[in-house]
DNA sequence: CGTTCGGTTGATTCCGTTCAACGCGAGTGG
DNA sequence: CCACTCGCGTTGAACGGAATCAACCGAACG
C-alpha cells in the first residue's frame, strides 16, 4: 500500500478532533440521504453502516457495509452519492467539509489520512465487484460471508462463530440477488457443510473449506 | 465533490515532471502484471488501458477501462491487484513510488492531485457495481454504451457514432457476462432501435432512448 | 488459397427469479 | 393468558433468461 505507514502526529490529531463532533445514532436510523447537499464527512468510531443506492427503476443497490475505522461520506457534485443507514447502534465522527478544506490548507499532510481511506475503500468495492459478479450465486454468498468473517467484532476466531448485523434483503442487495435466493442458497451451504445455522443472525462457518470451493 | 477545484501550481507541475517519465506502449501490451512488485504509478496521456484481475478459478475480471487523465498503478502491501494491459497504442507518465513519496513529504500538497484521482476511480468503480448489478443483461451492456459514450475521443456527438477501443471478450469480462451473450444482445438492442451496428468495433447510439430503457 | 482470429448464430441445459404460500418469534391489546 | 398482527425468514412450483457447447461466418494476413 501506498501509505500503509502513515499515522498523524499529536498535534495533527488534537487539530482534527477540534472540529470533528461526536455524534450517535441508533439502529437502522438513516444518517443523510442520497442526493442530499454532502455537508460531514464521517468516521465510524464503533457500530455497523450500509450504503445504499437508490436505482431509478426502483431497485436497491448496496454499495458496502462499513465498520468501525471507515470513513464514508463522500460527495459526487456537492452531493451525497448514496444514502448511509446504520445497522445497529453506532457512534461517529462528524466532521464538516468547509472547515476540513480549511484544516487541510493548513497541515496538507492530514490528506495523508483521507488518501489511506480513499484506497482502502476503492480495494473494498473491488473486491466487490469480484463477489457481484460470480456466475454462481453459491460462490458470491460464501465469498461474502468470508467477507464478513475478517470483522474481528462480528466474527470469534475461535469457535468460528459470524453474527450477521444486515438482514437477508440487505446481503440480497449487495450481491444484487433476489432475497428467496439468500436463504435457498445459505441452505445450499449448509448441506455442503460449508456453514452451520444457529440462528438466523448467527453461523457457523467452515472460513478453509469456503476458499477452497470458491477457487474450483 | 471535495477538491473538484484543486490545480497544482507551476512549482508542483515541475517538480512532478521532475520525476516522471514518458513512455510509449502499443496496442494490447502488458505494462504489468497482477501481483508483481509496484514499482510505478502511471498517469495516461492518451489511449487507453484495462485493468484485468485473474481470478482463482482461471476467469477474468476486467475491474476498468481507463482512458486519457486517468492514473492507475496502485498497490496492495506493495503488489499490484491486477494487471493493466493497453488496448490501443498509449502514451504514459510513469512515476516511481520511492521519488513519489519523497516529493510527497516535502509537497504535501501534491497529494490532493491523487486524492482527487483516487475518489474519481472510486465513483467510476461504483458505477461498475451497479452495472454488473442489473438483472437484466440488456441494461448491463445498454449502460456499458452510455458509460463508454462519456468519452469525448470515443463518441462523436453530433453523429452519435461510438467506437469501441475495447472487443466483446473485454465487454464480456468487465460486465461479468458471457462473450456469447454480448453479441447477442447488442443484436437485441439493435432490434430495439437503441444503436445501429456499423461496423463490429463502431456503432451509432440512441442515447436518450437507452437512457429511458434503463430506466424502466 | 489456406489459415487464423474475432464475431455471430443455434440448440440445449440449468440456474435464479418470480409469485405464492407458509412458519415463527416478538410485540400488542383485549 | 390467549388471539391477533406484523416483520422477517423459509419453502415450493413454474417460468424465463443466460451459460454452455458447437458450428459457422467473414475479414485480415501470410
Amino acid at each position: 500500500m501506498m501509505f500503509g505507514d502513515f499515522r498523524l502526529d499529536a498535534q495533527e490529531r488534537e487539530a482534527l478532533n477540534a472540529i470533528s463532533s461526536k455524534i450517535h445514532k441508533p439502529a437502522k436510523c438513516r444518517i443523510y440521504a442520497q442526493d442530499e447537499p454532502a455537508r460531514y464527512l464521517y468516521i465510524i468510531r464503533s457500530g455497523a453502516v450500509r450504503l445504499e443506492y437508490q436505482r431509478e427503476d426502483g431497485r436497491n443497490q448496496i454499495f458496502a457495509f462499513l465498520w468501525a475505522d471507515n470513513m464514508f461520506g463522500t460527495a459526487e457534485n456537492g452531493l451525497y452519492r448514496a444514502s448511509a443507514v446504520t445497522l445497529i447502534d453506532t457512534y461517529l465522527f462528524q466532521i464538516p467539509y468547509p472547515a476540513l478544506r480549511t484544516l487541510i490548507e493548513f497541515r496538507p499532510r492530514i490528506q495523508t489520512l483521507f488518501l489511506q481511506h480513499a484506497l482502502k475503500y476503492t480495494r473494498a468495492t473491488e473486491r466487490h465487484v469480484l463477489l457481484a459478479t460470480y456466475p454462481l450465486v453459491t460462490k458470491r454468498l460464501a465469498g461474502f460471508l468470508l467477507e464478513c468473517s475478517k470483522q474481528a467484532d462480528f466474527f470469534d476466531r475461535r469457535s468460528h462463530i459470524l453474527t450477521l448485523a444486515m438482514d437477508r434483503k440487505d446481503i440480497a442487495d449487495y450481491l444484487g440477488i433476489a432475497l428467496e435466493t439468500t436463504s435457498r442458497t445459505l441452505k445450499v451451504l449448509e448441506d455442503m457443510d460449508l456453514i452451520k445455522r444457529l440462528s438466523s443472525q448467527r453461523m457457523q462457518i467452515n472460513t478453509e473449506q469456503i476458499r477452497i470451493m470458491i477457487s474450483q
